[in-house]
Parts: C-alpha cells; sequence; structure tokens
DNA sequence: TCGATTAACTAAACACTGTTCAAATAGAAG
DNA sequence: CTTCTATTTGAACAGTGTTTAGTTAATCGA
C-alpha cells in the first residue's frame, strides 16, 4: 500500500497469507506446509529451501531463524512425517480387528501404503544421512513400538517381557520385508510385474499375500515356542 | 610450456593423469573413478559433477561429452554397481557351497555387506528417480536373476518353469527384506541394538539368523508345496 | 501512551552448483 | 601439410544454501 511511489519488486505479489505485515508466529507453519506441499509436488530432491520461502512470501534468509539450516526444517518434516507413519500402522492394525496376523498384515500394507502415497516424505524419514535429534528420535521409536506391539501381539508377550531372539528376528524381518519392499517398489523395480490396479493392486494383490505367507510361517512357530521357550532365555 | 608470458590460470597443477594433452580415450574412465572414489568419500548427497571433474583435472564442460548430464554419468555408476552387486551375490553363493539355504543366506550377508560396504553407490542404485537405460535395465535384472537362482535351487525349480505364486512370494519377500535391512542399517535405525563388532557383527549376529529363521520358515513349506501342488495353478 | 527491547524478517553478498555454447585445440585421416 | 572430427576449454547463466548487517514489527515495562 505505502509503495505506490517505490519501483515494485520484481516478485509478483506474495502469497495472502502474507500480504500485510509478519507472520507472526505462523511462518514457522506455513514453511513446513509449504516443504510438504514441495516434497509432494517434485519430490525429495527437488525440494529447495528458497522454492520453499517463495512460496511463502518471505525472503531466503527466513527460514533460518526458525529452523537453522535446510537440514532442520527438513528434520521437523521428517518429524511430523513418522507421526503420520504411526498413525497409518495404528490404523491398519485397526482394519485387522482381532486376527493378530491380521493386524500386522495391516500395518504392513499401512507402512506400504504410506511409503507409496508421501514418496517424498518417506524418503526424508529414511535418507542415510538424516541427523536424528530427540523430537525425531522419539517420533521415530513411537512409529517402531506399533510394529513391537503387533508382534508382542501374535506371540503373545506382555510388555514387560523381553522379547526372545527369535521373537526379534520376527519383528527386524517384518519392519525389514515391509520397508524394503516399499523402497523397490518406490524404486521402480517392481514395475515389470505391476498390475493394472496400479498402487492398490500392489497392495492387495501383491503385498498383502507375501506378508500373509511370511506372517503364516511366523505364526505356527511362536505358538509351538510359546510353549517350549517357557523360561529359555539364550 | 607456452604460456610463460601469460598470466597463470589460477587453478593449481591438474592431476598428473591430465598433464601433457588432452585425457583421450581415458577421461571417461577417470570421471567413473573420481566418481566411486567421491561416493565413497562424501556419499551421495556430497556428489558434485564439477568436484569430479576438477579431481580428473577437467573443465566442468568435459563431463558432458562423454554422459550428457550429471544424471548420464550417475546412471553408468549404477550400471557398475550392479555389476559389482552381482558378483557379491555368487561370491555368497558360492560360499554356501550345496546347501540351498545356506546359499540363500549367505546372498542375503552379501547384499546386506555390499550395502554396507558401499552406501554411496547403493544409495545411488536404488534412488527412486533414477532413470533406467537398457544398460541399467540389464544390469540390474542380472542382480535380481541370481536371487532367483537361488530362490530356484531351494524349490528345485528348473529354469524353465514358471514359479508358482508361492515362489515368487518367497523371492519377492527376500529380496525386499535384505534391502530393507540394509537400507534400514544405514539409516541409522538398528543403531540402538547394535554389537560393539560393528559391520561384521551386524550381519554374522543380526542378519544371518535372522534369514536363516525367514529362509528356514520357507523351505519346509516349499517341499510341502512341492509333492502338493503338483499340477495346482492358482 | 511512550520508549526501549526483543523477535522476525529483509537485502545483499558469497561461494557454490549443473548446464549451455562459441571458440579453441589435439589427434587422426587424407 | 591440410582437413576433419572428437575433445576440451572458458565464460556465462540461472539456480542453490548460508551468512551478515541492517530494518521493521510486535511486545513489554514505565
Amino acid at each position: 500500500m505505502e509503495s505506490f511511489v517505490l519501483p515494485m519488486p520484481k516478485k509478483s505479489f506474495p502469497p495472502a497469507a502474507a500480504r500485510d505485515g509478519y507472520h507472526h508466529g505462523a511462518l514457522r507453519k506455513a514453511l513446513i506446509d509449504a516443504s510438504e506441499a514441495l516434497l509432494a509436488e517434485r519430490g525429495l530432491e527437488g525440494f529447495s529451501l528458497r522454492e520453499v520461502a517463495r512460496r511463502s512470501g518471505v525472503s531466503p534468509a527466513a527460514p533460518a531463524h526458525h529452523f537453522g539450516d535446510a537440514a532442520g526444517l527438513l528434520r521437523v518434516v521428517a518429524t511430523l512425517a513418522f507421526e503420520g507413519l504411526t498413525v497409518a500402522l495404528e490404523a491398519g492394525n485397526a482394519r485387522g480387528k482381532g486376527d493378530p496376523v491380521a493386524r500386522l498384515r495391516e500395518q504392513g500394507v499401512g507402512y506400504v501404503g504410506f511409503a507409496l502415497g508421501y514418496p517424498g516424505r518417506f524418503g526424508l524419514m529414511f535418507r542415510p544421512d538424516i541427523e536424528k535429534d530427540d523430537a525425531l528420535e522419539r517420533s521415530s521409536l513411537a512409529t517402531f513400538a506399533v510394529l513391537e506391539w503387533g508382534v508382542r501381539d501374535l506371540y503373545g508377550v506382555s510388555a514387560s517381557k523381553p522379547l526372545t531372539p527369535t521373537q526379534w528376528n520376527a519383528l527386524l524381518s517384518l519392519w525389514s520385508v515391509v520397508h524394503g519392499f516399499a523402497q523397490l517398489a518406490l524404486a521402480g523395480n517392481f514395475d515389470r510385474f505391476e498390475l493394472a490396479g496400479g498402487r492398490e493392486a500392489l497392495l492387495r494383490q501383491v503385498l498383502a499375500p507375501m506378508l500373509d505367507q511370511h506372517l503364516a510361517a511366523l505364526k505356527p512357530a511362536a505358538t509351538r515356542g510359546r510353549s517350549r521357550t517357557k523360561g529359555v532365555r539364550a
């Protein structure tokens, strides 16, 4: 309003949210939202801090005040993403009703569904060079905990008891298998046997049967194990 | 030599390999080598085409002539990396001697060992946004084929016969589990239960038992399956 | 309500990056 | 020796993340 007589800055109008005055406390959230949108649009490789600032109608130096640097911003996006993944796992758990095998299978479907639905965020969460702070560590542990509950449920192990090596192996292999499946699918390595139905078909016609088979092999061993390994520590 | 009277270019001496004359046909290989070294040093995120050119004693525009762009160079590095992974799988196969389960387990150990040993190359090979050309497609198929042979061996299925759905599931889950394990380990998600022995301990004391358990669950089903599913199709 | 303080943000600069393009140079072929 | 082609250069462009000093907005104390 007051800049009529001044040369217009070459950038076009900043987005409405930034028009009058500063973002106050809202810039933080605006930057996070813009990051998630940009990740969804262009993926992790297409991410740019300056573009995020641009979309938030703010100078390229503004994010530094809230997040330190680009890694800091991406770290909180990753933290939120882990919370989203936790929700997806819990939703799967609920879909499985009372059957422990179905619950774990649906957790797996939820895991891969999240990865395929939000490939940018997923890639971010498991980047090899991500530096975890406490919040990120906590939220990733919370995600893992949902899976662990599911396995404890399968084996009938109460929360207080430690898992046996066999049960640990089951947990690790389950996590690995869903994670690997998601990653391979995202990298296009399953394109050759991908069906007409797209993502949903991949989940229901490939992943789910695979997980059922995987879990079926685990469960009888668990039942036998529970009566046999009573008191066994190894 | 002829530039005594001219102002010295500001760059210091180029590396010996580039001192006299051009690289002739050797620049291509020099760039690939430098890329692999840089990936090993700084990982995928630390890769820079200009740095590769610098290390090869060549201008930043030189690589374009041989590889088109940075993606082109990384694509051939990825292709070579797949060949290396194939070798690692075959070495594991050989370690397993005559036992099909041991062969697959050692293939898995080889797979993860490669990933942990060359994290930069591994990250490159399975980047979600990599664009495959024919050579890359071929070399990744060759890698996958070694795993498939191992599974065929486990189930006693000759190369000409198609795999049953159950066998496909086994193959996919095996690939997924080793890939996911590698990725999770690289992303630091196994740090909390990592042992004193480092990489070797992770392979031998965590991965190998997990794979043995995974494969043991597969094999009896296979044996049963072979006599039962004779003629069964769906 | 006014002035000072603090938090938020800007503008400009720096050192990078990948890519393009005209020009120059090396090696080979005639 | 001349011509030709494959390589490579040098300079430029547009883009990036980060730093710095300075400016502006909101808040707080009197």
